[in-house]
DNA sequence: GTGAAAGCGCTAACAA
DNA sequence: TTGTTAGCGCTTTCAC
């Protein structure tokens, strides 16, 4: 099998059938004066012959007449993963409002090995019409975007450079310490992240603070890579008696909540019994997970179409907010 | 927040900054010609002069001169769905192929609502330069591709008309039989899509064939939804008592064996000791699932990595196998 | 009502 | 070694 190159019939081709100049077609398929200007005989045998040579016209010549490629970039910082439900999320919000704007979706990889200045040229350089991004911090490439032309949304971590669109970090690890505190906890375990997401960071910070208002003690843990599992240390803390480590465990994202949760049972903990957990994400899945975690329901999909509708925006010269919150809620399962 | 719109600079501002003419910068900075056609000194005050100004070469306009966009599509007859463990292995397969090619990805919505032609218009407009495609049978639209310029690769339900990726339907049918006969099942259950999936037609008809070679009643179920959810038909069938009903079900994808599964718990039938599972997928997913779940597993990373890169090789004029199929393996979990 | 000219940003082929 | 011309396919402005 090879490539048949028919090569697409062009706007010339439509004039020259209907027998007028380009430009007539041109107003006569899509122009702004096209009624006033083309006469209806005239518009009448342009659109035949259109139709007949089976024209449509070319994206990317488009593309550059109008400096615009309606298309829509999502760059994730860290090496996308679409088996993860918060990237499934995001990528469903985003087609779901690309959709109806007639903007496609255009998803860029890891760029793995390139330079901030390789990758921004990469995402500059006009392909797409604005970017999504889900940033990773202190990035140099985020500089580079900052002073950019290109406009850019950042999501789930904000980023005080960027129009953003977030969650309310603070108010679930809130909602996550009332939660266990209400259930008599007193040591607990908060899992961060390994890389040192903002919306991490200001999880932990909001955790800890409502532990001590709530007179609760709090160890910060790291897991042990990036699916969560279980770092050394929390070995250490666990692999003891059940009533000398903490009563439960409260993981910045479900990711690691679920890896902790295997974990447990590998270790022979029962949960909840000897271990609370708690995640951060609650995004449902296709597939039903082994056990039903009690999470903070993060509305990601949401983010994600807020994203896109605040990146048309921009593209229309409008003014937004720096910020956007989105509200989050605890969703109660089997595992507090 | 508003966006910046500085506009990026270009070759001629490149140019008239170094003192010389847009095509010596054109040369210097990537002609082919650029070390024989361009003095050593001309050369470096070209680049020393673009990345004064951080100038990155158009992509639009480059596609208009090169007539290619370096983009490469993926379009799914069904509705995208990112959670969907094929989907997402397809996108990761596409994400990791495309990276190394220096190719960029766009993911093609759903098009709700559009005409066939309108949906052809859009994909074979000059956007992308080759298309991945997961067809849904019998659709206009596929004679508006089969026609067209465009590069096609279909994948996981393969097409006469179609360079195809696929995996071994019919082998992995075979291996499921294989595995029930040899455990004693006689009267099994086939539950097979919602649409009509060619690859779901291939995996039945093997299913049915290996059967009765093997001594086996087969009793063909459609689900009744998308997600795999029970049909009325298929509860009648289940809601007997276990000695009277199917002792083995063998379903068409891991998505409906999971739903499945979850209709047994539901219904009080115990796996498998009442009724054994046998999915087809075998993803694995980042969050581990109640079940480990019996299924025959396709490489549909691979798949995708292949599709691509027989794209490639099609937009290189070569010539192409039109059908590739993948083999399949049996994965035993605990539902058989 | 229609055609001509100009230009989006870039490069291959041809002159000088 | 450098500059000029032409053109990828399209649309906007201006002249007829």
């Amino acid at each position: 099998m090879t490539a048949r190159r028919k090569k697409a019939p062009t706007m010339e081709d439509v004039a020259r059938l209907a027998g007028v100049h380009r430009v007539t077609a041109s107003v006569a398929l899509s122009g702004a004066h096209a009624s006033t200007r083309v006469s209806e005989e005239t518009r009448e045998r342009v659109l035949a012959a259109a139709k007949e040579l089976g024209y449509h016209p070319n994206a990317r010549a488009l593309a550059l007449r109008r400096s615009s490629t309606d298309i829509i970039g999502l760059y994730s910082g860290y090496t996308p993963n679409a088996h993860d439900p918060f990237t499934a999320e995001v990528i469903n919000g985003l087609h779901q409002v690309c959709t109806p704007h007639e903007k496609d979706l255009l998803m860029f990889g890891d760029f793995e090995g390139r330079s901030a200045d390789e990758v921004y040229a990469s995402l500059a350089n006009g392909k797409i019409d604005g970017l999504v991004m889900i940033p990773a911090p202190n990035r140099p490439l985020i500089n580079n975007l900052a002073g950019s032309h290109l406009p850019v949304v950042a999501i789930a971590d904000g980023l005080p450079d960027f129009t953003s669109v977030v969650v309310d970090d603070a108010g679930g690890s809130r909602l996550a310490v009332e939660h266990l505190a209400g259930r008599g906890h007193q040591r607990v375990l908060y899992r961060t992240d390994m890389y040192e997401h903002t919306s991490a960071l200001r999880r932990l910070e909001a955790f800890q603070q409502a532990a001590a208002a709530a007179g609760m003690e709090v160890i910060a843990t790291r897991p042990g890579d990036w699916d969560g599992n279980l770092s050394p240390e929390e070995e250490a803390l666990l692999l003891v008696p059940p009533g000398e480590h903490p009563t439960a465990a409260a993981c910045w994202a479900d990711q690691s909540a679920y890896a902790l949760l295997d974990a447990c049972e590998r270790l022979g903990i029962r949960v909840p019994e000897e271990l609370a957990v708690v995640g951060f994400d609650g995004i449902s899945t296709r597939i039903r997970p082994a056990r039903q975690l009690t999470t903070i329901r993060a509305p990601w999909r949401e983010v994600a179409v807020r994203a896109v509708e605040l990146l048309l925006a921009l593209l229309g010269g409008q003014e937004v907010p720096q910020e956007t919150v989105f509200p989050v809620e605890l969703v109660i399962g089997d595992t507090t």
